[in-house]
DNA sequence: CAATGTATACCGGGTAGTGAATATACACAA
DNA sequence: TTGTGTATATTCACTACCCGGTATACATTG
């Protein structure tokens, strides 16, 4: 019985996604994990050396899909560069208004291994986080704001975590809507600075 | 041996506060916050009547001075109201220098309880975090921002604990002087919008 | 056979919480 | 003053369970 329909380490990476996001990485025992995957804790040791290992390939794979997203947020999204941006946080509120969401796995990672610094999950959660912003980065370059491409970039960052962790505690999606219209202010400021006589006036599209 | 200099009630708040804090909540045992603060469990037990009790009285007590804090540091710098609020976060900038300083408790426990709804201590976490909102909102309304107080204050909330959270997991405070610089951007805007007709007094309200 | 993959059964250690007894302090009666 | 009752405060020893990880053996397949 090696493989019913999916290999056994998707399977168990499958298993281990759900119940990490559901009740957080330290909640859920390896134990849990092997049975909703439908096989043995020690099948699951032989995938994956340890707990900490399976955490970090948790997160490991679930970088790229999440990064995809954003992109098709953005892509998706009528408008110029500042409401194109303002859309991932309209479609972020839209998710979190499911009583199954539950923030950023990368940043609860960061909290739940707190006492650990050196863990490898971590290092896989600051490199995803960099991803997201190096790619707003090059979005705002391209859009022309020169300079100010990476801080805004930055500010933009601070905004989506900000929205993750005030969501989370709150439960009030609403905050994603003011969090998207500090984005909409802050990038048309900016790039109206650069472009310096194009006519546009901030806050409409 | 009732009183050793300090009210045991008292102690144990005490050496539970700084180990939530260094280890998070989940990591750290009962017996280890019995044994720091010099008691053995049971009379732990008798103070408190859980963990999860004891965790909740932990938030409640830390939450008055941590606004005061936010508040001296507002008071304390110079300048018009963007530049008092942009303080609280360069301060905090400050603070994150430390290789002490883990973030904000209030969001790492509404991370840490995620699978327990109802836990009392999310109900404290999240009280404070609206009084720290609802300051920001009197402040901006005192400074003349009418209707945008509201919304600029969730703004600076969304900032604030973006910036715990990104800061926790890069371990780069120089996010929170781009923070800041944000505040100050989305402060300036509405309050020369605001005052569009009446005379410049910054601060009078 | 040899390599890969899976299962049963187990270990040592840690966890939140408790039962029963004890020590201290103070109020009040003899 | 001395004795006694009672509420507060504290200790030691313990339970019942859960957790990450492993020793060993068995099965399947090239």
């Amino acid at each position: 019985m090696r493989d019913s329909s999916q290999p056994t380490r998707e399977r168990i990476l499958q298993a281990a996604g759900k119940l990490f996001h559901r009740d957080g990485i330290r909640a859920i025992s390896v134990d849990a994990i092997a049975e909703k995957a439908g096989i043995t804790k020690r099948t699951l040791y032989y995938h994956f050396r340890s707990k900490d290992d399976l955490i970090a390939a948790h997160l490991q794979a679930r970088g790229e899909p999440n990064l995809a997203l954003f992109k098709r947020w953005f892509e998706e999204t009528e408008g110029d560069v500042a409401e194109k941006a303002a859309g991932i946080f309209r479609q972020l509120a839209q998710s979190a208004r499911s009583a199954k969401w539950k923030g950023c796995g990368f940043l609860r990672t960061s909290v739940e291994l707190i006492n650990l610094p050196g863990h490898p999950a971590l290092v896989v959660a600051r490199a995803h986080k960099k991803r997201v912003e190096d790619w707003l980065g090059s979005v705002f370059m391209e859009a022309g704001a020169g300079n100010d491409a990476q801080p805004l970039a930055r500010q933009v960052m601070l905004l989506l975590d900000g929205s993750f962790a005030v969501v989370l505690l709150h439960r009030d999606p609403s905050y994603m809507e003011t969090a998207a219209d500090a984005v909409i202010r802050l990038i048309a400021e900016r790039l109206s600075d650069a472009r310096a006589n194009a006519s546009r006036i901030p806050g409409a599209a």
